[in-house]
DNA sequence: AATGAATGAGACTTCATTCAT
DNA sequence: TATGAATGAAGTCTCATTCAT
């Protein structure tokens, strides 16, 4: 489930040093420990014996948990947008704005939840850590969140919206709905492919712009 | 925005003791605290600075931090639960599965974002606390998955919810998105009305069995 | 040995509350552990063992290791100076210079051998400590060989100090040999007055202008 | 300023093999780092950047920390003996006991200030270091002290110093004042040359026995 | 001859918790 | 009822030291 980051911008090319194999175990455990225990709850030991080495040994690659904590969250971000960027490139020019969001949420969802517990580390995470530690994670994140941003407003510019929904809103509810997939997730009782689908189809139908039916408000 | 929890059990008597206020006044104070700095991240002396009092008064009141999280955490599922449960009994009769579920996505998003940080905390903690804290909140929570569980369904029965959807997973989807918005919404930049409504279009129309318009999977 | 540190500018009431009592004993350990084996070898833990409490005690009255030894130094200099200035004020109006170094030498080697840890402190780290840590010190430091500085001047001006003698020289030489006297002065192998008697002398007719016997150099 | 000791014993030979003047590189950067940081606060790593290796490659000369510290304290106790002994020597026969002592001040002083951190740190740490390192320190620090000694002693039963004053305490009251210079003289503020002259004038004539000005005590 | 990598001991510091008042 | 004072456990981090290369 661990998974090596691309943050070295490296091509996956295996033949990395001890080295660096050895920085990217203590990432990756890190990433593991942080999606469970959150950024209080993050020991150094625990990151250490999830790496199999002593907690010193750590500082040998980091300068303090802090820019470990740090990295940590700049990957799970930034591999995130990478994820996605790559998915929506992968589509064949003048996929409709629709189309384009359903290639994302399934980008999301399985980047998320079959991929990486960076992402998870650094979703779940992204409202607790300390400020001073969100410099380089707040511009991914703001640049991710842009790429929905933009995926939205197409749909709304190509009347494949409805024109009662908030494009601002809906990124936030919708991005709710696949973040939190990480929380309830459970990989034997459901296939990935299914939620993809559930979540694909939820959103394409709810923010189409309706076929008549308006979206009433609830009388209170 | 901190309020006291109904947990005491007793109506909204105005005759509390000023030790019942006390502990009261921790409590919120430990919601509080809970819901920004995460489980892990709560030190007793921030919830006793946001109570005004001094640490080690607060064991006064509660036999430990881990109990006074535990409290928390129940508190916020169990007052959700009533909060949902008062909503929907308030409902007329014969009102159909939808529109409960439409009232549900309101009485869920109102409490979470404008009445509670025993509700934020409880959300946002449930995944992170240690698993010997959860055996009341876990109680309470699958209560209130029921509840939710049983919308879905009816809806499902009744012919409301496209039946391409697993009832299960698009509960997950919705609750996610619910309760994901207190981690962006800002009250200074959009109304609360706003995310409720778009929010029951969204599911409205998103779960709603599809007019012709079968969702498609995204072509891989 | 260990004496308290009349930082607190009160008069010496024997009406200290406890807190003020241990804080107190932190301080004495401290300087006494400092004056003994410098600043970077003195630990906490021997702080905490000579003043008879835990460690972590420590922080309920400094913030930190770096402000109680900034403490324990600003005392020792700044005790030191108000020592001298006592003596200096003590004297009679009119008392000549050269009688009022000879005071001076006396209070110094007095307050270093026989009261203080913190002067003993103080002398011999201010060379060690850490930059950040002297700005009190530095300021009382300077203030202390301002008085010194004067005593030399006025002894020049009178014309009882020799011309061939640069004053800031002498200055730099007399407080040598004081300062110093902490480093091999043993109690048991002869008296405090015996190295009060043996200075006043040397710098008395150290720095007297030549009875004709010019100081000559040494051949080379 | 830094420079080879000569404890090696061999005459400054030219052919020193590399490893031997690694070794020598290292033990200057101790003798440096000791005197500027103090015992307790010399890390191998600052002695090996200031060598300009790797703090392991310390092991490779020096059996541990302990080991090289005791080393550049041995040096430049007996450094520092050779050079006064050498001084002394170089004088010739029938010198007066006075004007063996202005000698011994000017060596003393040159090497100090001139010549050797290793004079410096061996100086600054003597009283810092723990027992079990002083071994071979004291028994040259004992030899040198009987050096001094004997001039005083040679001084007084010549006549040459005030019947009034304690040798012993004179010796370590007139070492203090040139130990002491090591702290406060700034090379760019005033010329070697001068504190020499200064010292010298002012122990001549400290000492010398008072020519119908006695000493006298200062009134208390 | 020297270094990169790693470790164990021990330091400073934080924090939940206790206890006397 | 609440606090000031103190402690013990545990976490982060530093540093001397080792070892394979």
């Amino acid at each position: 489930m661990a998974r090596k980051s691309a943050a070295s911008g490296s091509p996956d090319s295996e033949v990395e040093s001890k080295s660096q194999r050895t920085r990217q175990r203590i990432l990756d455990a890190a990433a593991h420990v942080l999606s469970v225990k959150g950024s209080a709850g993050t020991r150094l030991s625990d990151v250490a014996e999830y790496a199999e080495l002593q907690a010193p040994a750590i500082y040998y690659y980091f300068p303090s948990r802090e820019d470990l904590i740090e990295e940590v969250m700049f990957c799970g971000i930034s591999d995130m947008r990478r994820h996605l960027q790559d998915a929506l490139d992968a589509l064949p020019a003048g996929t409709p704005p629709v189309d384009r969001i359903m290639a994302a949420v399934e980008a999301h969802l399985r980047h998320e939840l079959e991929l990486s517990d960076y992402a998870t580390a650094s979703i779940r995470n992204s409202g607790q850590i300390p400020e001073h530690l969100r410099s380089r994670e707040r511009k991914e994140s703001a640049a991710y969140g842009k790429i929905w941003h933009r995926l939205f407003d197409d749909a709304a510019a190509d009347g494949e919206m409805s024109a009662d929904l908030d494009p601002r809103i809906v990124q936030g509810l919708v991005l709710g709905a696949l973040n939190w997939a990480a929380e309830w997730w459970d990989p034997k009782r459901g296939s990935l492919d299914s939620i993809v689908a559930n979540a694909q189809a939820i959103v394409r139908s709810g923010i189409s712009p309706a076929d008549g039916a308006t979206a009433r408000r609830t009388p209170r």
